[in-house]
DNA sequence: GATGTTTGACCCATC
DNA sequence: AGATGGGTCAAACAT
């Protein structure tokens, strides 16, 4: 990433019963930057390949109040005092936010966050632990701690609703405003499409909404990005009522039926109508892409949302990530499935040669019973892209550890074992670790073990790539041959199903075949896709 | 009148 | 070259 460039995106959170993950990369070696947020059952998590990596100095992190009357903080990782990587924290409460910013990412910086003045009443607190900048070692810890009366959340507020089945829900805000423009009813899909534009001037943002029959989105396509802050409410309710959702939307639907949780920019005064809601962050080169996966019978669409980078980077440079939702409506299926595409350029421009792209790798979620499993490989239609599909749905819930925790603090120490032994006692990660992601026979530099446990809820074991990062609790001295660790408090173990050293799950002739693929993709489309995977599924039903 | 939606026509890429 | 499908335009319509 060159100096200035930017990624900018966001997040909301809910005022009660969640928990926030925010995963920073390191210094030196991070390339990542991670969010996740926990709505009691629902997850959203974001995935920001930043490739930040210029492996020198020490960086400062730096959080900025949004600018404006809404509750919008956001902050900014600055890597290097250049490489700006402005994350913006959206805030999906039905309160003003007042996040105690900026504050500098010192070592052994302990800050604290307090968020919200009346409705939600919540208390935010941020920790920040800055090991040891030289030797590119940090811990981030933020910690959102509901304070005493749980905010406004009303399960009862949630039953009236109509929550879908499937699909993402009724509505979609997003804070923008939008001019339809068309409608088409697509071929490859039983359901309409609908086209939209800003309507702010000389804005080219579009997207594209496609809806169930009865009225579900099913899917949302952004394409473009903003030129412009978004549009203020035109009114207040209380103080600085406001919802903002950007980049991934949370879906909550523990027990399938009519209700429908939303997350968005709804306004109402009652406040607890939550819309699902995407949208690309405001950088000035995104883009969003459609593609297709009516492979056989399967009517699965899918869509993307690109998580993009700053025009200032330079278009080698630029990373996309594009997040492939899909709804089933459709689907004759027997399980639900997940497709999460990945487009990213940096591994090839890194590493001076393109891997081989006509590889693939098969995962199974390791909890006992459970027969997810994962898919990663190119796409077909474009070699840029990696395609992560998810089959199933995890029958369990995440791990205890993760439930258990009101405010889950996130570290990225130098103390994984630690960490894992703390958070997931179950979790072998020596196992996952001396797997045979490591075996020589990788092509690159595939000497990090990352484990998604970050991204994901029902984190995969991936081979990682020298440019992507360990992006939880890993080691990070990026001298050393190998980064090691993992967020195993925000996973369930999920291993390649192949290269077990210690197989306990029966293994099938379709496991495991990765050869060579870029590790970076395979990461990249693991930790978006991760995440995206576990909105939708979500929403399934049981 | 302003703004947004609907809907058939049109453009264009792909096969 | 023609068929097909996705995306967009723009007139008509609605609010
Ligand atoms: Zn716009």
């Amino acid at each position: 990433m060159l100096p200035n460039s930017q990624i900018k995106f966001s997040f909301f959170f809910l005022a009660d019963h969640f928990d926030l993950q925010f995963f920073l990369p390191s210094p030196t070696t991070g390339t990542f930057l991670l969010l996740h947020l926990n709505y009691e059952s629902s997850i959203l998590n974001t995935v920001i390949p930043a490739d930040v990596d210029k492996g020198s100095s020490a960086s400062s992190f730096r959080f900025k109040p949004h600018k404006g009357p809404g509750p919008v903080p956001d902050f900014t990782i600055l890597e290097n005092q250049e490489n700006n990587i402005d994350c913006q924290a959206v805030v999906a409460v039905e309160s003003s936010m007042a996040f105690e910013f900026p504050f500098e990412f010192l070592k052994d910086t302990t800050t604290k966050i307090c968020a919200g003045d009346s409705a939600t009443d919540m208390k935010v607190d941020v920790q920040m632990d800055h090991a040891d900048v030289a030797s590119n070692q940090t811990s981030l810890q933020m910690e959102l701690v509901p304070r005493e009366n749980v905010g406004t959340h009303d399960p009862q507020e949630e039953e009236k609703g109509t929550f879908p089945a499937r699909g993402i829900g009724r509505n979609l805000e997003d804070g923008y405003n939008w001019r339809k423009y068309g409608q088409k009813q697509a071929k490859c899909s039983e359901n309409p499409r609908s086209y939209s534009k800003c309507t702010h001037p000389y804005c080219q943002v579009r997207k594209k909404i496609e809806r169930s029959p009865d009225d579900q989105i099913m899917e949302v396509i952004y394409k473009g990005a903003h030129n412009h802050p978004k549009p203020q409410p035109n009114h207040h309710e209380g103080s600085e009522t406001c919802i903002k959702v950007e980049v991934g939307s949370v879906l909550k639907n523990s027990s399938p039926g009519p209700k429908d949780v939303k997350v968005g920019s709804d306004r109402r005064a009652d406040g607890m109508e939550r819309t699902s809601s995407t949208s690309v962050a405001e950088t000035s080169e995104l883009s969003s892409t459609l593609v297709s996966n009516d492979d056989d019978d399967d009517r699965a669409t899918q869509g993307s949302i690109s998580i993009g980078v700053d025009a200032d980077i330079e278009e080698s440079e630029k990373i996309e990530s594009c997040l492939v939702e899909t709804s089933f409506a459709s689907r004759t299926v027997h399980e639900p499935r997940v497709v999460v595409q990945i487009e990213s350029e940096v591994d090839m421009l890194h590493d001076g040669h393109r891997q081989s792209k006509y590889v693939w790798s098969y995962y199974k979620c390791t909890s006992a019973g459970c027969s997810v499993r994962k898919h990663v490989e190119r796409a077909s239609h474009n070699l840029k892209y990696v395609i992560t599909t998810y089959e199933g749905k995890h029958d369990h819930k995440v791990p205890a550890a993760r439930n258990n925790s009101p405010a889950l603090a996130l570290t990225r120490n130098t103390k994984p074992e630690t960490q894992i032994k703390d958070f997931a006692p179950g979790f072998d990660r020596k196992t996952a670790f001396n797997n045979d992601y490591l075996r020589p026979s990788f092509p690159g530099n595939f000497s990090n073990e990352t484990k998604l446990g970050a991204a994901s809820i029902y984190p995969l074991k991936f081979p990682t790539f020298k440019h992507t990062i360990p992006y939880s609790s890993f080691e990070f001295n990026r001298s050393t041959t190998h980064h090691s660790g993992s967020i195993a408090s925000l996973s369930q173990p999920f291993r390649s199903r192949q290269p077990l050293v210690k197989p306990k799950i029966e293994q099938r002739e379709d496991d495991v075949y990765d050869t060579g693929q870029s590790r970076t993709d395979h990461v990249n489309a693991s930790q978006s896709s991760s995440s995206l995977y576990q909105h939708i599924t979500d929403n399934f039903p049981s």
